[in-house]
DNA sequence: TACAGTAGAGAACGATGGTTCTCCATGCAA
DNA sequence: TTGCATGGAGAACCATCGTTCTCTACTGTA
């Protein structure tokens, strides 16, 4: 097996593994056996679990991007640009396998023992708010707008994944397009969207 | 030793444990060694490690409950009150030892392991809702307005927690802030808030 | 066929976990 | 003093974990 190919798949067999069941609660050995590839390999390609965590998490910011970035696509104006971050929190709280933002719950697990780990999580939501900001100044907005969606956006993650509701999302947009209305200082033309 | 002190030192000492490391990176060892109450006694106290996990939500929940009752006592009008609650958190981001929302953390840890843990958690955070609820109801807000609040207080845990900036806080209570006037349709009066 | 090198399967190892058990000191009743 | 119940200290037990090692099968080459 090609080596681009066994890492690969190590990793997004690890990655659906930690984030259904938690890191800590998932032995090498699983990940072995779902993965098909030996130890030995996996070794070899990852000196340590914690190495091994690492690029699960490199994973998920690229599918994170990507995945926003797909949502961005499809929207026109800045405004619905910055709303459709949350239809695509929507989108993903519908999947049947959602169990809340993989950074925030490896955090929790590991953020207190593994300054690595810590650090990957803080840069991942780093990036996120500097997108953030980025599409609230492509809008005209002002600056205390961007960390405020943040929240909103975080908020919606932890509380769908607890509460398991998905209409979580729908909180969030609605409370969003309010802020952004009134940032912004018109009275919000746009796409239907009252309160819900 | 009283029966009632044993528990209440088992509970404490493995709340601030838990809460620091982990739960899972705790050993039952380090909870009798830093409560000084032998391992014989805990396991007649709690029969499993999981009833002591479960013992320190319910200790975390009356502390909340407790917190939150204080920062409201202070407050006058129901809109003071909606947003004191943002300034307790505000308070709480600022303690050393802040890691985040107990709850959350073990919830991404444990919530896919142990449906008793899960359980416990979700009843938490729906407690909470309710209690947000019955604030904006006093406010005469509409009911849409709650889980948007919650949403920002959920988001501001866990962001303070990764970012480690208790500024968080004031980004999250300038929100409501603006939610709140843009539901309750007036200029907002009261006490100097503006967005920050 | 003989050989070298690679990689997989899985045993082995040392550490640590949750839980239980043994043994001993203490205090109190008779 | 004797007997007995209580509870503490910590060893013991069994499972599991991350990591490494051994042995074997296989591949390609001369």
């Amino acid at each position: 097996m090609d080596e681009a190919t066994a890492r690969e798949r190590v990793v997004s067999t690890a990655d659906r593994l930690f984030y259904t069941r938690g890191v800590q609660a998932v032995g090498m050995d699983a990940v072995r056996t779902e993965s098909g590839v030996s130890l030995k390999r996996i070794y070899g390609l990852f000196p340590s679990k914690d190495d091994l965590v690492l690029a699960v998490l490199r994973h998920r910011t690229e599918r994170w991007n990507a995945g926003i970035a797909g949502a961005l696509a499809g929207a026109g104006t800045p405004r619905e640009r910055l709303l459709a971050v949350f239809d695509f929190l929507a989108g993903w709280f519908r999947e049947d396998d959602f169990r809340g933002c993989a950074f925030i719950n490896v955090f929790g697990e590991l953020g207190g023992g593994s300054d690595r780990v810590a650090e990957a999580v803080r840069e991942q939501k780093a990036s996120f708010r500097r997108h953030v900001a980025e599409l609230v100044r492509e809008a005209g907005g002002p600056d205390h707008l961007a960390p405020q969606l943040v929240l909103l956006a975080e908020g919606a993650q932890t509380t769908a994944a607890i509460s398991g509701d998905p209409g979580t999302a729908a909180h969030a947009r609605a409370a969003a397009d309010t802020l952004i209305r009134c940032a912004l200082g018109d009275a919000g033309d746009a796409e239907g969207t009252t309160e819900a």
